[in-house]
DNA sequence: TTATATTTTCAAAGCGCTTTGATTTTTTGC
DNA sequence: GCAAAAAATCAAAGCGCTTTGAAAATATAA
């Protein structure tokens, strides 16, 4: 390969002997041109590493051929762990259809002049919309542009019409909280995520619908919504198994948080599974794994970078193809026994 | 605003009875428009809700005014729980300077052609390599591509010049375990690693070089380099909790690692810092915080978000004024006395 | 062989900006 | 009040592709 020369199409044009229609048309496919003049010219741009200048390409086509993710974070804001895996998914299928992704971090206060951007440059041709809010303002700001999007997640109810992505997550927790139900528990604590994200409030109503069911009461005290990293959870466990009667059962809502029980149940001396049951909402990050022939945790799974790619497909389909509507889709997220749950002992 | 007419250039000019060239001037803040004009000209592009179409002025400008991450993986394959906070703080920065954030996800065996696309279509106009391996091979693709880059990280030191931004992890990781020796351990265990990565290698050689300095063994029943998430932190301290004289203190590559090894160490009914001392190595992740008054581990420190930030200021930095040539920057790791370290009792 | 259909190639016109070099308008100095 | 200097504006060229509509080359039919 010739790398020190860069080469633009009317070069490589010219060195072949052929217009750029012929040399363009003939790298991208088309059918008009014939089999011995498009290896002619492929095997040519191979040699010199010619590769169309993207922006002009782009300029021309008047596509982007690239999707948006947009980022909210404060200076000292935690990034969302689960971020990097659905990144991953969705990136996957980016690069398999050729799409461009493109991530912007921003401040909140700067977030609606971003997405506006975004679709007025035309700098990407969709975006997902990643942690809903209730009642989030991003839905009818993305309709009013006009620009494809897609909601990992789910608003409030009350939301008009929108493509999602999300868990069933009131179900989930609904079902979760019957099986501790079923084995006796009826203290049980609810360790979920910060109320003001959606998912947060679907599983709170999952967890009560089942209390409420079997007439078991939601003590407050037992309830918390925080952040679900590792010391909220340890910090909240602590708490509650410090009471005059501690819970004999927690739902937690991540991973994270559930390590952060974990601990804080090992410090006092007690035993996960045996002592205390536990059912954790598991993301399958890729980094905090809860598999084996018998996990650790029994759990609720449902793997985030599985919604990624499904996410991106959707949003690809749609864009090349407008009338393939997007879809509103709802997974179920899978149960599975693991060791962290056990009959109420007497 | 108006935003049911999307305008261009042309049309805003026409509308403003300028011309084209003084209302892109106008907007872009060049000093040869008068503030009468500028201000009336900014006005109705924010009343028209223009922008400028990005890639025709890319294209016109004939820069990309992008920053490209490659995240190499493979289908199944772990995505690096660092990799978000990285891009958190990398991201902030090109906000900051209206730099674009372009992400390809890669399978390893197309790494290299994307590379050569980066470079040649002018998506971007540098790039930051992740996760330098021994005797990398893109370092010599991106010189020879004349794509400038910044690796977060070190090569090994046979690797020619290059730009980096990398912790002094042998004097991180040696000194710490001389503090540890200093607290009479003389039987110390290293959870380290994968040792394809260059980082890892080096810390090792700060752990043999403490160690030796004090004629203490390694012993190799006490290494051990693995993928650092938490299950294999688990499961390796559990194998040497169990061995007939197993270690009284721990270095420990990772948060993730070390919460494993906190795990496997309470369950067998020992305690972190009286009964085995642990100095674990803190990317000060922001949903894996070891802060507080004083934090749950003796640690090395350094933000990898931080890291992020530099590296990308940097490589703008360059790509603006290529005289400002691109260092090479070493960062000592903060040693942090926390709770997990203690005197060997007798 | 000639007329017609088919395949292959081409010249030129965009895409929507930025930038160059020229022109017009305004200001300043005497 | 007029020439020279400074400030503000403009027309047109160019960035490197894709795409349209026309032309040339080749294949097929009569």
């Amino acid at each position: 390969m010739l790398n020190s020369i860069i080469m633009n199409l009317e070069d490589l044009s010219k060195h072949l002997k052929l217009s750029q229609t012929t040399v363009s048309r003939a790298l991208n496919d088309f059918p008009e041109v014939s089999e011995k003049t498009r290896s002619r010219v492929k095997s040519a741009a191979q040699k010199f590493g010619y590769r169309p200048s993207h922006h002009a390409a782009r300029l021309a086509k008047g596509k982007a051929m690239a999707i948006g993710h947009v980022v909210p974070l404060a200076e000292h804001a935690m990034i969302n762990p689960h971020f990097a895996d659905f990144i991953a998914g969705a990136g996957d299928v980016y690069a398999q259809h050729h799409y461009d992704m493109h991530i912007s971090v921003v401040n909140s206060d700067e977030e609606e002049s971003l997405y506006r951007d975004l679709a007025r440059s035309g700098k990407v041709d969709g975006v997902v919309v990643h942690a809903p809010q209730i009642n989030d303002y991003r839905i009818p700001l993305l309709k009013e542009l006009q620009l494809p999007f897609i909601v990992h997640g789910r608003c409030d109810d009350s939301t008009p019409d929108y493509a999602f992505l999300d868990i069933n997550n009131k179900r989930a927790f609904s079902r979760a909280t019957e099986y501790l139900i079923d084995l006796g528990h009826q203290r049980i604590a609810l360790l979920n995520g910060l109320e003001t994200m959606s998912f947060a409030v679907r599983r709170k109503l999952g967890f009560i619908a089942a209390m409420e069911k079997h007439n078991l009461c939601c003590d407050p005290a037992l309830m918390v919504q925080q952040e679900m990293i590792e010391p909220t959870g340890y910090a909240f466990t602590k708490q509650i198994l410090a009471l005059p009667e501690p819970p004999t059962a927690m739902m937690i809502a991540s991973m994270l948080s559930a390590m952060g029980a974990m601990r804080a149940i090992q410090e006092v001396g007690k035993k996960v599974g045996e002592d205390i049951s536990i059912i954790v909402y598991d993301d399958q990050l890729s980094f905090l794994q809860n598999s084996g022939e018998i996990p650790l945790f029994t759990s609720l799974r449902s793997s985030i970078r599985e919604a990624g790619k499904t996410v991106a497909t959707q949003l690809i389909q749609h864009i090349q193809q407008p009338d393939n509507v997007l879809p509103q889709i709802i997974w179920d997220a899978e149960f599975v026994i693991g060791n962290s749950t056990q009959r109420l002992q007497h």
